[in-house]
DNA sequence: TCATTTGGTATCGAGTCGATACTTTACGCC
DNA sequence: GGCGTAAAGTATCGACTCGATACCAAATGA
């Protein structure tokens, strides 16, 4: 037998697929959006963006076209790296993230009494890092419970990371990162 | 801001969409398949199907040939209405079914704590009904809990079915329906 | 009986996605 | 410094999803 939990978690992933379709944009392009709303500035590359989603970087090559295409993000060649290409959301795009389908699961979610919803993000937490455990994917957690992360390094930043030599302010420590690797 | 809960559905969907390629099977047509495998015989159709997953007949109809051309499901004419179509597994989609990359899923769920499960579950249905309410979706519950289920019926058959005046056999009463209309 | 509804299929265009091949730049090691 | 290799992206192919539209045949019902 299956767990009801299981069942439910399944169900609720192809209804929010189904509502990703909002203003002619795919699911896919909608968490790339999404994504690049939310990582910091070492964090919005097509390379960190193929962890997070967890597909090629030939598919995310396309799904970023598109939304170039649609002028809902701009590449730049990236900072000390000719290779590389640093993305940034456009004003559309960041006007657009403000009808962002998932916001009716938030809506959602955020119905629940307190104390469950507590519980459903320690829950989802543990089965979400299991299911990372398995298959080797990044944890992408937030920079400030990163092991690398030096808060009050004052030394003209608020924060500094440790890793990259990179001195952050505090927007930055909220922010999702590459990165990350959980404190001790 | 967002409920840390939300952030974590959106990146479970996520990965487990990308498990979702296993066996050279695309996510459509596992959600398919497993659909077919839990539906009771008045749901095994393209069109409850259509329902279920939320997309356009269209969708469904090609998703399903893909799996006939895999030969894993059967199509034969619906019994009672020359239109419709029957489908059913066949013993290769029954045999893939046992290797369903959700299965790993189920595992991570398994691995909670009793009452944390019984928890996330309650939450879970919670927010999932609060979705479909929005949509219209159909909430497509077992047979059993359904209004039109009269159980112990006694003549000839173990239950009944009210709705389609169709007799049900215990397994019928677990399987899920889309007829199904939460009882009062 | 005849219009309408219902169950499915066919086809189109945009996009996802894995796979493979390729280019350019960075880096490690003599 | 030079060379081989790794890394960051792009290009292209084929199978598939998905919405939209058009279509067909059987059921329904006024």
């Amino acid at each position: 037998m299956v767990e009801a939990a299981t069942r439910l978690i399944e169900r609720l992933a192809r209804v929010l697929q189904n509502d990703a379709h909002k203003h002619g944009l795919k699911p896919a392009q909608w968490e790339a959006l999404r994504y690049l709303a939310a990582a910091n500035r070492f964090s919005r590359s097509p390379g960190a963006l193929t962890a997070w989603l967890g597909v090629t970087k030939g598919t995310v090559s396309q799904t970023l076209q598109a939304l170039e295409r649609k002028g809902l993000i701009e590449k730049r060649p990236a900072p000390g790296d000719r290779r590389g290409v640093r993305l940034d959301l456009t004003e559309a795009g960041d006007r657009l993230l403000a009808d962002d389908p998932m916001g009716d699961l938030d809506a959602a979610v955020a119905g629940l009494p307190r104390e469950a919803r507590e519980a459903l993000g320690a829950s989802l937490e543990a089965v979400l890092k299991a299911m990372l455990a398995r298959r080797g994917g990044r944890p992408f957690g937030a920079c400030r419970s990163c092991m690398h992360f030096r808060p009050n390094h004052d030394r003209g930043a608020p924060h500094l990371c440790n890793l990259l030599n990179e001195p952050l302010s505090v927007e930055d420590g909220e922010r999702i990162c590459v990165e990350q690797e959980a404190a001790a």
